[in-house]
DNA sequence: AACCGTTACAACCGCCAGGAT
DNA sequence: CATCCTGGCGGTTGTAACGGT
């Protein structure tokens, strides 16, 4: 009854392998097979257990392992594959000669999975992660929250840390929205082509991580490319233009003291790129998604947004991935006046991209309560 | 040189599916 | 049908190597 147990018993060998086992392995391997693992180390001479000799000759000895680092083509393998198929090394082994599953597995748990997780991706469902993103809101609204509790308290000069706090705050998170939305228009650009948003820095995208990479660390190493004066941000009669505008209406403090000041319900919390747009959408689609998102632009609307499930108040459309028809990234903003709106430009032909390494927004970030606080 | 934290990867463990009896 | 056995799989652990202090 039972399984039989496997090396724990009668003083076999445990660990590491010394190269005398392996000669012993490979050279009876090498002249009769390997039959039955079970009978294999007796036969051999071998004080393992049988499951010991399998997995030290599936995964190490056996000839046709091709051993070393795994090439850019592999690593894009892998990746697009472990998209697809989820932990199935043995799956994605099939497609990768001369790599073990577990060789694989390593190398996605030591390298690819923090890779991920460094440029912002969920490394289990491929997505950008929404636990920084998501934070966004909450981020703003304690910003301007702090900023106008310090503006009714203006001459108490114990307030100057909690300032200082609020700005740094409030810049921070302009910075990762920044750099979140241009990581978003960077993937979700069109495969060999070299786009008006990668002229500024003479980047051919061919859309696959190495690309999103570089793009990356390109935007970390150089922060004035995430300055209000940057080229990226700054296109005219872009799709960035709205949310240049917005950006720039936040990170200035100066310009959002006096906002505060003058009208304490300006606060402007940024929606950027919501998930399911990255798709392609039609223009009869997308005014269809505006009509949806207009439905919010009332109180009643947003008391509505906030008291139902999300999975309820997301346009079907959105849901939708299978639309595509024109590129069109998508800005969704909610003013002071308590209005949403939509605006989308450029269109584009990025649903001809053959599939590479472009994330899909995963969640609206619309259902946080915050959003219905601050607007 | 010694210590310590991190990384890389070989190896093990437990579970499961499927075939044999 | 029930039980046993085997091989395969994915998760986890152990440890050598490495780099920094």
């Amino acid at each position: 009854m039972g399984r039989s147990p496997c090396c724990d018993e009668n003083g076999l060998k445990k660990g590491p392998w010394t190269p005398e086992e392996d000669q012993k392995l490979i050279h009876y391997i090498e002249q009769h097979g390997h039959g039955s693992w079970r009978a294999l180390p007796k036969l051999a001479g071998l004080n393992r257990c049988g499951k010991s000799c399998r997995l030290r000759w599936t995964n190490y000895l056996r000839p046709d392992i091709k051993r070393g680092k795994f090439s850019q083509e592999e690593e894009q393998t892998i990746l697009n594959l472990h998209s697809i198929l989820g932990n199935k090394w043995s799956a994605i082994a099939t497609h990768l000669p001369g790599r073990t599953d577990n060789e694989i597995k390593n190398f996605w748990n030591t390298h690819l999975k923090k890779k991920l997780i460094q440029m912002g991706f969920d490394p289990m469902t491929h997505r950008p992660r929404t636990d920084l993103f998501s934070t966004l809101p909450q981020l703003i609204a304690l910003a301007n929250l702090n900023k106008e509790l310090m503006l009714m308290d203006h001459h108490h000069h114990h307030q100057q840390w909690e300032d200082h706090a609020a700005v740094r705050l409030q810049a921070e998170a302009v910075q990762l929205a920044k750099l979140q939305y241009l990581q978003y228009i960077f993937q979700t650009t069109p495969t060999n082509t070299t786009t008006p948003l990668l002229n500024p820095l003479n980047i051919t995208n061919n859309n696959d991580i190495s690309d999103i990479e570089a793009f990356n660390n390109l935007l970390i190493n150089n922060p004035s490319l995430l300055s209000s004066q940057s080229p990226l941000l700054n296109r005219e009669n872009s799709n960035l233009s709205t949310v240049t505008a917005k950006f720039s209406h936040l990170e200035s403090p100066t310009s959002c003291a006096t906002n505060n000041v003058n009208n304490t319900h300006s606060t402007t919390p940024i929606i950027v790129a919501p998930p399911t747009l990255t798709k392609c959408l039609s223009s009869s689609d997308m005014s269809q998604i505006c009509n949806d998102f207009q439905a919010f632009g009332t109180q009643g609307g947003l008391d509505q947004m906030n008291n139902i499930g999300k999975s309820e108040w997301i346009s079907p459309i959105l849901s939708d991935q299978s639309l595509c028809a024109s590129a069109a990234p998508v800005v969704l903003t909610i003013t002071n006046e308590t209005s949403m709106s939509c605006n989308t430009t450029g269109g584009g032909d990025a649903c001809s991209s053959s599939s590479s390494y472009g994330g899909i927004w995963p969640e609206l970030l619309l259902e946080d309560p915050f959003i219905n606080e601050i607007a």
